[in-house]
DNA sequence: CTGAAAGCGCTTACAG
DNA sequence: CTGAAAGCGCTTACAG
């Protein structure tokens, strides 16, 4: 109930020692040496006591707080992205900082989340406006962007189109020459999309094939079987189909599977991300699998590069886009 | 750089009144009435300084900050979990929250984390000891137990086995007798997949049948093919699998097809969850629903009863558990 | 090597 | 209805 939260004071008492000193050895500062004999009584201190700093007060005193913002895309979370979230929030939490994260919306922008939040670093995967950039410039918080562009990661929109360069030449080097793109039915998607539409129509045009078809697939049986039938009912049926994403591919399969087509002989199908899914379907899903993971960690290292002052050392965990070829193609 | 943050000193200056004018305004503190004059000149100058109070003086302040310290269980977060988080930081946000949500490991208890965020509220999707309650209790912090408990809202054992109830239950209605559990081959699932696995128990020990044999699927299609060969092999194969989720029920569904066991005429398979996948397998897999987002809407206004200190109303956005019939059973 | 003191930006009794 | 002031719990020059 009224148990006082117990403060740096009350350690220091106990310690018999100044509150600088407490303050000083747990944050090991710098330039400032102690007999282990002060540090042990201090630490037990901290230990007897159960004392815990306050982040609202070390925020309010050092003008930046321990959080680390994550503004996210306004669209649904995918397998991927919540493992990002998920793996990005366990690494920081490691080294002491709380990850918060934020849909981007109309309304909030990452100037006043800034300047609400006083967060250490700024990650963003959704696209900043210039203003909202150059206002956390000049409030000096580190920002990296869109786990991409100038901070050693892989810039968004190259990996996107990496991924569509991948699917397509899959399907290019098993001979086929009339493609099709299975688009998401969500239009918030269509950003991300497109990006990955430029890297399929980069790789088709260098094969001097016309611009593949880019048609919505819902994901559902009944709305997908229908989908496939329209393509098959083509004068020219494309003969495989670039997914935009592993769930867009399970539809499709499964609106073929409809119609008896048989994958993949009649109709091939790649997706991306490497869902668990993809691996369960039938036939198992041939897929592009990006490594989130190695994005994740990159995306760490670069972090703790710029919040804890380390040298920016190149960061290269990421080992690039991966076809992982199974049944569907 | 250097460009100092704007203050509420700052906005009582442009405004012509007191700081603390400017703070009852803002945030309307009760009992303090001001000219609609003085309101508007006080929102003017918020609106032109491009004012945003500082989160972290206001929780130094009040000694509690706007966070919500969500605490998740140490296990992979699965598509229905990736959706509450998504959607109870969504909401919370509307109301100026933030959701903070950790994973419970050893070394940092519940208890040091309130120390050290002063959290609104907590939330615990995860166990608590007994210890870390009473701390939270005695130190006046909301708690609201894992999505369930006595807080209005369903408790989670009991929600766990109305879902393993739920695909006894179809299953039985359906005819079949012989039944096996197909369990998640990740130990940390283990907690979960006990409740379930419970309210399968009590339905077929109440239709006089014996227990179900409980096995380990792996998300794997040929490790899956093996343990369905298994099944077949066994004196008296199961007729029909109660899967721990969608995920493993795909599984099955993949090993079945291996050997060319037709589903669901010879093995029928209930998933949990409706995950995307679960439509746009073959066949259309039959799973429990049990409304994630009713439990999450249910979650925030019980949360927000508590936060705003509204009369905590008996919540029922909840309809229960759901079983969604489609082709595998 | 240690200690007293200022100040971060708010909110909230309290006096006018 | 408005204003001056204290204080939340830290960190960090600064003086000893």
């Amino acid at each position: 109930m009224g148990a006082r939260r117990v403060t740096a004071v009350d350690v220091a008492r106990r310690a018999g020692v100044a509150v600088s000193t407490v303050s000083y050895i747990l944050n090991d500062a710098p330039g400032q040496t102690f007999t282990p004999a002060t540090k042990d009584r201090v630490h037990a201190a901290v230990r007897e006591l159960g004392y815990v700093p306050s982040a609202a007060a070390r925020a309010l005193r050092q003008g930046r707080s321990h959080n680390v913002l994550m503004l996210l895309p306004d669209m649904g979370i995918g397998e991927a992205l919540a493992h990002v979230v998920d793996r990005l929030s366990d690494a920081m939490d490691q080294h002491g900082y709380s990850v918060v994260f934020r849909r981007s919306r109309a309304g909030r922008s990452a100037t006043a989340l800034v300047a609400e939040l006083a967060p250490a670093a700024v990650v963003a995967l959704a696209r900043l406006t210039p203003d909202e950039v150059a206002g956390l410039e000049s409030a000096g918080v580190p920002l990296v962007q869109d786990v991409g562009g100038r901070d050693g990661i892989t810039d968004r929109e190259v990996l996107q189109a990496d991924i569509g360069r991948a699917q397509a030449q899959h399907l290019l080097d098993l001979g086929h020459r009339r493609l099709v793109y299975g688009a998401p039915d969500d239009e918030r998607l269509e950003p991300l999309a497109r990006n990955r539409v430029a890297g399929v129509l980069a790789t088709t045009r260098q094969a001097g094939l016309p611009d593949p078809d880019v048609v919505p697939v819902p994901l559902d049986a009944d709305a997908a079987a229908d989908v496939v039938r329209a393509w098959l009912d083509a004068s020219e049926p494309p003969t495989a189909v670039c997914a935009y994403n592993d769930l867009v591919a399970l539809a499709v399969l499964a609106g073929a599977a409809r119609h008896g087509v048989a994958c993949p002989a009649d109709l091939a199908v790649v997706g991306v991300d490497d869902v668990v899914a993809a691996r369960l379907s039938v036939p198992p899903l041939t897929t592009v699998d990006f490594h989130p993971d190695e994005l994740t960690a990159e995306l760490t290292e670069v972090l703790l590069d710029r919040l804890l002052a380390r040298p920016a050392e190149p960061r290269t965990s990421w080992t690039g886009v991966e076809l992982v070829r199974r049944g569907s193609t």
